[in-house]
DNA sequence: GTCGCAAAAGCAACTCGGATGCGCGAGCCC
DNA sequence: GGGCTCGCGCATCCGAGTTGCTTTTGCGAC
């Protein structure tokens, strides 16, 4: 709970959300965690606050659709939602692929090294994928989970 | 419907499966299915038949447990199950990989042509992605969802 | 300050894919 | 062919995600 409450309700003002306690309260646990979470997480994070599961699960989507979140899926079948720092990954134009390697096992992304992944403008691919505008998400076991 | 039952019986047999109406129509259906099925595709293909949905999802299950088959998530919550031609994918080394192209849009999953996408075994990258043991996963918008 | 409206919270119920417990029937080894 | 075991079918459960509706509340306007 580092960031201060101004600054938190005048994040959610300025995308157009009112500032509620609850959205303080998700826009807050997001910020404190450093990596991705899932909705369940937010929740047992939230708990003591007594928040209910839908409000969450609506205040996360509409983080996510005014732009402070992203929400991936990892492939655990389970939603996650991670701050969206400005200027890191997120406004690279068209034509640019970002990869994130994905842990399978414990769910960690990461953001590979640029050149790690490369595509070829190879014949019978998609156009989007010729051109660049895809997302790549690279999945496997990180080295923690050997 | 073009491999002849004894094969498919064999290849069950040979995995350490019994050999069954059910499991062997499933095996057929993913035989004749060029891409990644889910579940619902595949109960929907064998309607007819009757086999129960518990029963296809086993089956399934089995069928990736003996490695006849390779489960993955493509991003919509969805488990797709897709045949693994013995040799194809699986067993190359490192910097190729088998890459999967999710329209973003329609959710249409197609395999992309091997040489799509390479990955290089790049300082700092976790060791599953330099031994090439990694699903990649590539997102954008299809042909037809322009 | 307080009024009013629209947005949002809370509650509960629902959907849907996936998973499981159990008894009967079928596959396979001998 | 007999019998043991595995797998099917059925019903049921589970849990993440979603929604309808009523009450509450943020916030701009008066």
């Amino acid at each position: 709970m580092a960031t201060p409450k101004a600054d938190l309700k005048s994040r959610l003002r300025d995308a157009g959300l009112r500032a509620t306690a609850s959205r303080l309260a998700v826009l807050d646990c997001m910020i404190a965690a450093q990596g991705p979470l899932t909705h369940a997480d937010v929740c047992e994070r939230l708990d003591d606050a007594g928040f209910d599961r839908a409000t969450v699960y609506r205040n996360l989507a509409d983080l996510t659709d005014v732009g402070l979140l992203r929400r991936s899926d990892l492939g655990d079948h389970l939603w996650r939602f991670e701050l969206k720092t400005e200027g890191a990954h997120e406004d690279h134009g068209p034509g640019e692929v970002h990869p994130h390697f994905v842990c399978t096992e414990c769910g960690a992304v990461a953001c590979l090294p640029d050149g790690a992944v490369t595509i070829a403008a190879v014949k019978g691919a998609p156009r989007a994928f010729r051109a660049g505008k895809v997302d790549i998400q690279v999945r496997g076991a990180c080295n923690e989970c050997v």
